[in-house]
DNA sequence: AGCTATTGATAAAC
DNA sequence: TGTTTATCAATAGCT
């Protein structure tokens, strides 16, 4: 870019990094510079598929292999819509597909709406996010506890809990 | 961000254009900003998934439909090498069905590695979440925060959070 | 995982 | 839709 608008820019203190540098679109041979390179752009990716679903109101899915194999995925609303509006949808009972129901109903979506409700909130509203997480502490966001590291009888304890919060909620 | 080095612009000549300006994440009313903005960001997502496989040598497959219905996709190194990884797959049929099954194989592996997971007992995040609950042991039962304290907001998501997980634990 | 300087993406205006 | 320009946002290189 070759901006119009003349600019003189003084930089006093010394550069305490190189910043950010450009680099051309190859493979990453430093293993190590590839896997972080992989781990910022797929989030980048992600909410680029995010803000133009909101922005437009437009159905995203997005599938992503890591160096590793290991597979990422994004879907907008949710990959039912996006994979009925690829043609008539033919009923795929198969036991995949009954997968597919029950965990993109649980993990996708949670994931997604996370993403739309609280990461790309606007900035004030992120700001007060904040605050709040500074008061109360890290455990505000319980929800976002990992469920993969409840033992079995956490789980129980979980679930009891859930249960006296929804007569909580009922009653309120 | 707040540049530590200390820059001092001086501009000269007027501002013929306000240049970029920051928006909100939300659905963009105006019907032709709307499609000009879909169809930038639409490039913009296919360059990062393009520049993604190739720094890292990666499969990406990227699904979009325009505010109208017309759908667009990007597959690197292409559909089939992106489809074919996911299994032989069966007899050919058409792309909307290699495709579904593409993805709720997808979905399926990462339900099987997070069996996996939950099948293992944890370790070290265990070994830190413990750490932080007795640190802070009045919230640890979050359940048992005052709901008066909670807004409207974040009580709808409370409730969506708590019917996710209650999904997820009927599909463990 | 955080930080900062720089590159890259893109909202406005034509 | 394509081009241009000033800004905003993503991220490369370090720690």
């Amino acid at each position: 870019m070759k901006p119009k608008l003349q600019k003189i820019i003084i930089m006093d203190e010394k550069r305490t990094t190189k910043g950010r540098q450009k680099i051309a679109i190859a493979k990453i041979e430093k293993e190590n510079d590839c896997y972080a390179t992989f781990s910022k752009r797929r989030q980048g990716l992600f909410k680029k598929g995010s803000e133009l679903s909101s922005l437009c109101d437009a159905d995203v899915g997005l599938l992503v292999f890591s160096p590793t194999g290991k597979p990422f995925s994004f879907f907008h609303p949710s990959m039912e819509a996006v994979v009925s509006r690829l043609g008539s949808g033919g009923a795929h009972r198969d036991d995949a597909s009954r997968l597919l129901e029950a965990f993109s109903r649980t993990r996708v979506l949670q994931l997604n709406q996370m993403i739309d409700t609280i990461g790309e909130k606007l900035d004030d509203e992120v700001e007060r996010e904040k605050e709040l997480e500074r008061e109360r502490g890290a455990c505000q966001k319980w929800w976002e506890m990992p469920l993969e590291n409840l033992d079995k009888e956490q789980v129980e304890q979980l679930m009891v809990s859930m249960r006296n919060l929804q007569l909580m909620l009922r009653t309120r």
